[in-house]
DNA sequence: TCAACATATAAATACTTATTGATATATTCA
DNA sequence: TGAATATATCAATAAGTATTTATATGTTGA
């Protein structure tokens, strides 16, 4: 049976735990800017901070959630903590679902 | 300002409320069963709920997300209600996070 | 029109989670 | 060691949502 259901199935339905954890850390606006913020390099928690200017806190819940699905990478140095990316392709996800979203978007109003 | 920032930034930072949209979507295991199932063409709401062992009323509450953020496509015929994808390249999107989700586990093994 | 079927909706419950404010932990430097 | 800084954690709250059970709506065929 596995052998006649196509590729795209397969590997997909076998992973449905990892699509939705991963799913749910990309369904929070804040936890895509700091994503979008990291494609520039790793930064600081202050520097994240500073830079989408949101709460101490709540930065550092956001980059739990994104440590927890692996999606970034956690590095001291001196009293500062570096976050990264992970995996780079993530991005390609972002740009993909937005082109998806637009174009849906672009249909619907065709109607 | 918009001229010096990559192109996979610009894009994503204008979309961040339709991407979180769809990827809340993504974000439910019987969302993505009923994704998977709807890429062999369009099914009927009971034939979801026969081949996916759901109850009829979680189904509709599912298809009715899906159909929220324009997903799927809906169609009356006589009683029957048929839902299919709005766009394929939704699997290439689940595709891709399963590969990304193999590989971030597998890493982590490493470590 | 009525019975049977297909689907949607409503109400209730339980669980998750984003956010805030307060506090704890850890590191550096004087 | 102690003060200052960086980050994490905790407790509380509010909002969202997956699921179930019951019911309503809509369609067909007799």
């Amino acid at each position: 049976m596995s052998r006649i259901t196509p590729k795209e199935s397969i590997e997909v339905v076998d992973r449905l735990g990892d699509i939705t954890a991963l799913a749910r850390s990309l369904s929070d606006e804040n936890r895509l800017r700091i994503l979008v913020y990291l494609a520039d390099g790793k930064q600081s928690v202050s520097r994240i901070v500073e830079e989408l200017q949101l709460s101490q806190p709540l930065v550092s819940h956001h980059l739990k959630e994104l440590k927890r699905c692996l999606l970034v990478n956690v590095e001291r140095n001196g009293p500062f903590i570096y976050y990264e990316l992970a995996d780079p392709r993530i991005l390609h996800i972002l740009k993909d679902l937005a082109a998806i979203g637009e174009e849906l978007l672009a249909n619907r109003k065709t109607l």
